[in-house]
DNA sequence: TAGATTGTTAATCGATTAACAATC
DNA sequence: TAGATTGTTAATCGATTAACAATC
């Protein structure tokens, strides 16, 4: 498939290199350090460094890295430079919510399917989405070959809706669902699920004990 | 303050240990071994020992753990055992969805006070929580005693309003805007921004390239 | 040439896993 | 006693940071 030796912890911080590299386009700069990105970001500049080494030399010596560049080369690298269509399960405040960020931000990640099983949800609109019935699913990702989804249903029935997921083909899943899915080894799973973020927060919230 | 000692990477697996530890329970086992807990959270079963063992002994050898015994445990380090108010910054559909999830798993853990900068929605209702004014923030959270905070405002204002926030006394943050926040050492800030996280997923997104 | 900054190797640091004595 | 499983030390693995030659 793709290289697998890329370090997930290096794919993950290439947006943010993204965002930061935004930023430096709109504020006129034409090039930009190692050095000044990780100002931006909080984080080590041969960090930066090594971390797009994995990729290629997108620097110069001297100079630093061409801003719109390097914006285009972490795009290819993501696969931001094509369209990408994106399933959301689960047409809940959480999915109404992920759906209005997917459409501000005008990316080539955008959620185009929703689904949810309920009868009140299904045929309603969400961002100009019609939602449809979980028993379109299958057969809606596998035609419009939809390789990204994102599970925003309750946790009991989330282990049903990735295995329907991934067995229509799906690769990558944002799972918001507060459990441990299992999945083939080929399928990327990512965890989002705040409640648990916030329980662990909890630890570092000031008290005089 | 807290012992600093503690790895982050543990503490955010204390909440996966507890919600493990509810469904032994519910399905009737007094006792488990880290090797059953490790096979429902997909972990190395040394792993879950030596993260346990950071806060004491808690099991008995050639036994495994006292179901009920443990989660008190646990409870007890996360200061789940008391009551944490949370306050919710930004009250669009995201800010919405996180006060349902809250409420309906009845946690000590939350949110308590929603603020919002717009007109249109201060006064209005979310989930029996009344929507104030961003004004009344910094008195709320002292008055309160607040310590933990969720930030769901646009990117542009999130820097603000955690200046605010650590002002007033909070010291423990979930972000969801996409930007890097800056603050001081003491105060924790957790960043859950899924936009970012959708962007590196689409790496994983299989391609005929 | 002097100053800046990359790409990369080596050093450090931290986290995960294996192994095992202790003991229920 | 034999089998199971902890708590903990040692070994491994991986990620971060420092250092520096190459070079703009």
């Amino acid at each position: 498939m793709k290289n697998p030796k890329i370090p997930l912890t290096v794919v993950r911080r290439l947006p943010l290199y993204l965002r930061s590299l935004t930023e430096c386009k709109s504020s006129g700069s034409m090039t930009v350090s190692s050095q000044e990105l990780g100002e931006a970001l909080d984080l080590n500049p041969a960090q930066i460094r090594k971390d797009l080494a994995f990729f290629g030399e997108f620097g110069r010596k001297g100079i630093g890295y061409e801003v719109q560049y390097l914006i285009n080369k972490i795009e290819h690298i993501l696969k931001l430079d094509r369209n990408l269509p994106v399933a959301l399960v689960g047409a809940g405040h959480l999915g109404t919510a992920l759906c209005q960020y997917s459409q501000n931000r005008h990316n080539t990640v955008e959620i185009q399917y929703v689904f949810d099983a309920s009868p009140l949800k299904i045929g309603s609109q969400i961002c100009d989405l019609r939602v449809r019935p979980v028993g379109e699913m299958e057969d809606c990702i596998r035609q419009n070959d939809v390789k990204m989804a994102i599970i925003a249903v309750p946790a009991e029935h989330a282990q049903t809706v990735v295995e329907q997921l991934v067995a229509s083909g799906i690769t990558a899943v944002l799972n918001f669902a507060p459990v441990s899915l299992r999945v083939p080894d080929k399928v990327h799973v990512r965890n989002a699920d705040f409640t648990t973020e916030l329980l662990s927060l909890a630890y570092y919230a000031a008290s005089d004990e």
